[in-house]
DNA sequence: CACGATGGTAAGTAAGCACTTACTTTGGTG
DNA sequence: CACCAAAGTAAGTGCTTACTTACCATCGTG
C-alpha cells in the first residue's frame, strides 16, 4: 500500500486565523493537490483538514460533505481558473488557413498546458475511473467542442482540396491522440522521461509533420547507403 | 433447508463446494473485474466475497490480505494471460519491410486487444494514479521493449531511405498514442463512440496512413512516386 | 463408517471513515 | 472596551472496513 507520507501544508503562516472565504480557497487548493494524487475514495477528510491546517470541523463548516467539496473543485477547475479557448488560441493561423500554425499551435498550447498543470490531468483520470461527472462534464464542454471546430476547419480545408478525404474525426482523434498520450506520459508513466525526452515546441513541431506529411519518404522498400547519417537533434532536448 | 440468494456468481453451480484452486480463482477473476471497475481502495473485500459467493473468511483463507490478493492480480494478468508479443504479431511483415502491414498490423493487433480486455487497461490506469508497482513491470516488461523493436526497424527503414530522419522514438510516441487514445476513448471516455464509430480494421488503417503519408495533398518536397495518392479517399466510415 | 483434512461460515474486533455537537477563542466595530 | 459574530476546536456518533476467531459441514479414503 504506497501511500506518501508528506502531507503537503499550502498555508502561509502556521496558525493564524483567516477571513473565511480566504481558509475556504485554500481548503480546496489543498483538496486539489490531495484528489489528484490519491482519488476521491483515497483521500480522507481528515487528511484534508490536517494538510490545511485545521481540524476536520472546519473543512464541514465550509463544504456540507465531501462530495460538494469535490463538485466545487470540478467548478473551480472547469469553470474559473481554466477557460482556455482553444478555437481562440489559433485564430490568427484559422483565418490565414495556415494548417502548420493551426495544427502546431494547437500542439503546442495543450502540451503547455498540461505541464503547467499536471494535477487536472490526474484528476479527470480519477473522475473518468471512478464514474464522476466532471468527465461528462468535460467531455461536453471542451471535447466535443473541439471536435467540432477543428472537424468544421478540416471538412473546409479538405472542400479547398488541401486535405485528403477522409473522416474529420479519424484526423482529430489521431492527433489529440498523439498530444494527450505524449502528455500522459511526461505526467504519468514516464515522469523521468527515460523513453522520449523533447521539448513540448518540437513535439509539437514533429506531431503536426507526421500529421500533414506522414513520415515515410515514398521509396519502396530497398537498401540504401549510409551517407548522412546526422544526429536528429530532438532527443533530450530539454 | 433454503439457502441465501447470492449475488453475480461467475462461478458455475450456484452453491457448491469447490476444489481449493477452483476457488482461489474464481475469487481472483471476481476482484479483477471490481478492481478494475472500482480501483484497488474503492473496491471492499466484503464485495469481492459476495459477488463470489462465498464468505468473506473464505477470501482471506485463500490471500494473507487485501494487497496480496491484489498482487496476485498483478502476476496473473502480466505473466500467464497477456504473453502479447507484439513483435511477433508481425514477425512476417517486418521481414518483408513491408512497412504499412508492419503498423497497421501492430495498431489491429493492440486495438483488439484492448476491445477484447477492457479490464486491464483500467486496472492499469488504477495502478498508475494509485502508484502501484503494475505501472513500473508493464514500462520495463512491454512498453520499453515495444519502443526497442520498433524503434530499430524504423531506424533500419531509415538507413534504406524508406523513412524521413527523425528521432524513431517521436515516430513510435505519435502512433502508440493515436492507438492508446483511441482504444481509451471507447473504453473511458466515450463508450458510445458518440464522437467517432469506426471499426478496428478501419482505425488501424487510418492512423497508418496518417503515419506514413500524412494527410495533407500538399506535399512540400515531395514529388511523389506513381499514382500520386494512394488509396485515401476511400470511404467516409461513420 | 469413522475420522481427519479441507471447504465453508457466523459473529466477532479494532481501527478508520464521514460527519456532528457543544463548546472556546478572537478580532473588528458601535 | 465590551460584545458578538465568525473562526476555530475536542470529543464525540454511528457506520464501514480489513481482518480474525471459533466453530460447522462435507468429502475421500483406510
Amino acid at each position: 500500500m504506497p501511500r506518501p507520507e508528506r502531507l503537503i501544508d499550502l498555508a502561509a503562516p502556521a496558525s493564524a486565523r483567516m477571513a473565511g472565504d480566504e481558509r475556504k480557497l485554500q481548503i480546496l487548493r489543498v483538496a486539489v493537490s490531495l484528489f489528484s494524487q490519491r482519488g476521491f475514495r483515497g483521500t480522507t477528510t481528515k487528511e484534508i483538514a490536517q494538510a490545511s491546517g485545521v481540524s476536520e470541523a472546519m473543512v464541514f463548516r465550509h463544504f456540507a460533505n465531501k462530495e460538494e467539496l469535490y463538485n466545487a473543485i470540478l467548478d473551480h477547475k472547469a469553470c474559473s481558473g481554466d477557460a482556455v479557448d482553444p478555437e481562440r488560441m489559433v485564430a490568427d493561423a484559422l483565418k490565414k488557413k495556415d494548417d502548420r500554425a493551426v495544427f502546431e499551435g494547437l500542439a503546442f498550447g495543450a502540451l503547455e498546458h498540461h505541464e503547467s498543470d499536471p494535477e487536472f490531468q490526474r484528476l479527470l483520470l480519477y473522475s473518468a475511473l471512478e464514474g464522476h461527472e466532471l468527465t461528462e462534464m468535460f467531455f461536453e464542454k471542451f471535447v466535443r467542442r473541439v471536435y467540432e471546430f477543428l472537424g468544421n476547419y478540416i471538412r473546409e480545408r479538405q472542400r479547398d482540396g488541401a486535405f485528403v478525404k477522409i473522416d474529420p474525426a479519424i484526423v482529430v482523434r489521431a492527433f489529440i491522440g498523439m498530444i494527450i498520450h505524449h502528455s500522459l506520459n511526461n505526467n504519468l508513466w514516464d515522469p523521468k522521461r527515460r523513453l522520449l525526452n523533447i521539448s513540448n515546441k518540437n513535439a509539437a513541431k514533429h506531431f503536426t509533420d507526421i500529421l500533414l506529411n506522414g513520415f515515410s519518404t515514398g521509396r519502396p522498400a530497398k537498401p540504401k547507403s549510409k551517407t548522412g547519417r546526422r544526429s536528429y537533434g530532438s532527443r533530450n532536448t530539454r
